[in-house]
DNA sequence: CTGTTGACTCCGG
DNA sequence: ACCGGAGCCAACA
């Protein structure tokens, strides 16, 4: 099965752990791209979404960015999960940052 | 096939 | 700190 561009971001996100988040550079360098925006594209068409944890995908800066369901609703799932959200950004986003292995 | 748009990021003013 | 423009790649009309 010929994986497309997307199934690889999915693959990537897939692998990040409860407690943890990603931004949508950091995805893209992990498929070995630099289209942060095409990223964006496959998380909005989400396909895959309940497979998919989209709702950790974050901006660069800290900023939630979008979500099909919601920036808010985004913001509830991140604080379930644990991570403590601030003026809509996240909080030490550093400090849950997860970095992707080789692949 | 071409052109526009977008869940983004970076740099300049 | 805030706003605008350019760059990036894929999907869609």
């Amino acid at each position: 099965m010929k994986k497309s561009f997307y199934d690889r971001c999915y693959s990537s996100l897939k692998k990040v752990p409860k407690g943890h988040v990603t931004t949508y550079k950091a995805l893209a360098e992990s498929i070995h791209s630099k289209a942060v925006r095409a990223v964006g594209t496959a998380m909005k068409r989400n396909k895959n979404a309940p497979k998919v944890p989209c709702h950790r995908v974050v901006r660069s800066d800290g900023t939630i960015g979008e979500y099909a369901f919601g920036k808010l609703k985004k913001i509830a799932l991140l604080k379930k999960e644990g991570i403590e959200i601030e003026g809509g950004k996240v909080k030490n986003l550093k400090k849950y940052l997860y970095k992707f292995k080789s692949r």
